[in-house]
DNA sequence: GAGGTGACTGCGA
DNA sequence: CTCGCAGCCACCT
């Protein structure tokens, strides 16, 4: 682990800490935010690692771009991340978020 | 040291 | 429209 690896999980982190209760990005929007444009697979890598971290990550805010709860598998139980959303106001249907674009955070825009 | 894998994405057939 | 493939880069075997 190079020190710099640690700093673009400490952002990919940051970053997801800020997406606000009841809303959803995506991989692709976070990797391009840090800078890392084609790289949306680290930032699901980061979720990965992101189960230790502290303070928590809403790692269930973070869905790929067809709003598509791809990670679902990754959390504890398979229905955790889906009652999670619901739980924050998101629909889910058929592991997908419902109205994806009205409730997708773009850091782009928002930071 | 080399090859395979994956919480993704965009483009071509 | 759906399906397949290549690019991406850190981690695991």
């Amino acid at each position: 682990m190079s020190k710099e690896n640690q700093d673009f999980f400490q952002r990919v982190y940051e970053v997801v800490r800020r997406i606000p209760r009841g809303r959803v990005t995506s991989y692709g929007a976070i990797a391009a935010f840090l800078g890392s444009k084609g790289s949306a697979r680290m930032v699901g890598w980061a979720m990965n690692a992101a189960g230790g971290a502290l303070p928590p990550v809403p790692a269930h805010r973070v869905v790929n771009r067809e709003g598509m709860l791809s990670g679902k598998y990754h959390f504890g139980t398979s229905n955790l991340m889906q009652e999670l959303l619901e739980n924050e106001g998101v629909r889910v249907e058929a592991d997908h978020v419902k109205d994806f674009e009205r409730l997708f955070w773009d850091p782009r825009k928002e930071i």
